[in-house]
DNA sequence: GTCTATACGATGATAGAC
DNA sequence: GTCTATCATCGTATAGAC
């Protein structure tokens, strides 16, 4: 791996452990093996290089939900899937958690890939639901757009509440309380 | 106000915008007008001095949220009050905001009064929930706990989605989505 | 492309005078 | 109780040699 994917990579994984406030040059440094020198001739310094593992990161989750969202099913099922996805809960959401960053929401440029990542698995969702509807199998007073909304929210408050308690537990539960909700 | 209080108030604060890690002594004090042997008279150090401040403001949180879910109304009136409640959406959670930050989680000591919150107000929601399914006014298969972590959820994943847009549009859609399922 | 040197303010705290 | 001084380390770079 070049000493440029290895920064990314390293970076990747410190922001989604410690946040952009929580995580140091110095310390991409250390875990990407690099030197000083090399960051800061690939990269313009801390907030570009951020950007750059941020979008990949951005990119990634949004294949995975593609990807679990289009699984064959009905479109219950398809959310389903999506709710009920490996994830890793303890460690949150890489994208989600950005937005508790105040250095990241004060940015527009760092600020645009994960609310662009977040709506775009929202109209995945929405058209799913649709989708849905005009089977029969949600009822007819449900609305797409906002039954996505509450299935994200649902997901990344998950995340809040499992950490909260230090247990992936409350993350299940709130999503089985979502589909018990849809099924009725 | 004493200099202990405007040091607790003013670290509540900053915990609030900037989180645990984005917070620094330095800040709290230029905040407060209080000088660094103040600081370090009345608390330990930073960890002591933002234990005081989030206890404050977890007792705040639950007291709020005991308020707005006992007004007068069906089980179904009252959870909508606790979702509809006015709030400053794009500030995010003071309590939740909490578990983004990586030396929160790492402290047992810290974690607890966010956990506890937490835990607190979903019994509450429990509660309601298991009174309107008494009532037949939520189907029975229902679980309380469930139903619960899912609106707990639904808000602390509202104030990610609003903050990742950059508006509080998203949360209220979340909401009413969850509304709709739990009317239907 | 990578390395070392250098810079300067911020961080989180201790010591001791008043 | 509050103030100022002092401290070692970290954070975020820039400069220039190799």
């Amino acid at each position: 791996m070049s000493t440029s994917e290895r920064l990314i990579e390293s970076t990747r994984e410190l922001l989604w452990e410690r946040g952009y406030v929580g995580t140091s040059p110095k310390a991409i440094l250390e875990r990407s093996g690099a030197g000083q020198g090399s960051m800061y001739h690939h990269f313009k310094g801390k907030q570009d290089l951020a950007l750059a593992a941020i979008r990949r990161t951005a990119e990634e989750l949004l294949a995975t939900a593609e990807e679990v969202l289009t699984v064959p099913g009905t479109p219950y099922e398809r959310i389903e899937a999506y709710l009920r996805r490996e994830r890793d809960v303890l460690r949150g959401c890489p994208i989600g958690r950005l937005t508790m960053d105040p250095d990241i929401v004060a940015s527009d440029e760092l600020r645009a890939p994960v609310d662009e990542t977040l709506d775009q698995i929202r109209e995945l969702i929405a058209g799913i639901v649709k989708e849905g509807k005009e089977q029969g199998q949600f009822g007819t007073q449900v609305d797409g757009e906002e039954i996505a909304a509450t299935v994200l929210a649902t997901v990344q408050g998950g995340y809040v509440l499992a950490r909260a308690s230090g247990s992936p537990a409350a993350f299940d539960t709130g999503v089985r309380g979502l589909l018990s909700l849809l099924r009725s």
